[in-house]
DNA sequence: GAATTTAATGTTATATTATAACATTACATA
DNA sequence: TATGTAATGTTATAATATAACATTAAATTC
C-alpha cells in the first residue's frame, strides 16, 4: 500500500497502444461497475488525454475531437473532463493547465502527487503514504487540518537523465 | 531551519497595517541592497497583493490599480507581478490563478508549502525541510531528480477550526 | 409502449487569464 | 549632453474556461 506509483513514466520501450487499451477498458469496467455512462464522446475524450503520457491541453483535445465530431465546441471537451475527473480516471496538472490519464482510476486515491519531467514532458503519478503522512503532521501541528492537496514536482526522470 | 513559517496565516488580532508595512520595507532594503528598482508602481503592485493574506487576482489589481494610476493595462500587471515572483517578492499560487505577498522575501527558500484556508481564504507559506526530504528520497528513489516543486493544501486553518 | 423525467449534448455568447509586439518615456552612465 | 538600457504605455490578441439556454437521447414510470 506505500509508495504506489499510481502512473509510470513512460518508458523508452513500452508499447503505448497496450497503456491506453487498458486504460479505456479499466474506464469501462468502472462505468459499468459505478452505473456511470462512459458515453462515445466522453471515451473519445479519455482516449484523448491517453494519447501519451503527457498532460494534455484541452483546446488540443478540442481540434482533435473536432475532426471526428464537428460539433464539438469548448463546452463539449470541458463537460467530458470533469466527468472523467469526477471518476478519477483523468487528472488535472495545475502547474500546466492540462490533462493526464490516470493508471490506477479503480484503486482509492486522492491528493496524489505528479513528477513532471522537464525534459521528454512526460508525467507520473504516485499515492505516496509516507509523502502524505509527512504533510499531515506538519499540517496538524499547525492546527491546519488538510482536505484536499496538490503536489506537483518539476525535474528530469530517470529515461531522460541516462 | 528547519520548518520554518514563512508567512503565517492571518490571526484574528494581527495588526494588518503592521504586515504591509514590514512587507513594504523588506522589499525596499531587498532592492536597495541588489541594485533592482523597487519603482512607485512595482511598489503599489506589492501593496495591493499584500492587502491582506489572501490570494489576490491579477485583474483585481489591475481594477485597484486603474483606480491611481489610470493607464494601467494587464501588461503593467503582469510585469509588475514578474518582476516581484522574480525577486521572491510574491508568489504565484497556481491552483489559484492568483498571487500572495511572501513574508521573509530576503531569507532564501525555494519549493516552499502554501497552506489554503478554505473558510478564510487565508494563506500559509512554508518552508519545511521534512516535507522536502521526504519528496527527495522518493524521487531519488524512482531515479527523478527534482527541480522545482509546489505543493499547495486545500484545508481549514486553526483560526476557522475554533 | 407512450408519457414523463433526467442526463447528455448542441449552440451561442462571453468571462477570465495572459502575452505579443511595438511605441514612448525615464533612468543610468559614459 | 549623448547614448544605451530599463521601465512603462498602448493596442491587439491568444489561451483558458464558463454561463445560459436549446435540443436530443436515455432511463423511468405509468
Amino acid at each position: 500500500m506505500k509508495n504506489k506509483v499510481i502512473t509510470p513514466f513512460r518508458s523508452s520501450h513500452h508499447q503505448h497502444g497496450k497503456c491506453l487499451e487498458t486504460a479505456i477498458s479499466m474506464a469501462k469496467e468502472h462505468c459499468d461497475r459505478t452505473g456511470l455512462r462512459l458515453t462515445p464522446l466522453r471515451q473519445k475524450v479519455l482516449e484523448l488525454v491517453w494519447q501519451n503520457h503527457e498532460p494534455v491541453k484541452a483546446y488540443d483535445i478540442l481540434e482533435s475531437l473536432k475532426k471526428e465530431h464537428s460539433s464539438s465546441a469548448p463546452p463539449t471537451v470541458y463537460r467530458a473532463l470533469e466527468f472523467l475527473q469526477e471518476q478519477g480516471l483523468v487528472h488535472r496538472i495545475e502547474s500546466l493547465n492540462a490533462y493526464v490519464g490516470c493508471g490506477k482510476p479503480t484503486e482509492s486515491h486522492q491528493n496524489s502527487q505528479f513528477l513532471i519531467c522537464q525534459q521528454c514532458g512526460s508525467v507520473a503519478e504516485l499515492d505516496d503514504q509516507d509523502i502524505k503522512q509527512v504533510l499531515e503532521e506538519k499540517a496538524d501541528s499547525l492546527g491546519f487540518v488538510i482536505q484536499t492537496g496538490m503536489i506537483e514536482i518539476n525535474g528530469v526522470c530517470s529515461n531522460c537523465n541516462n
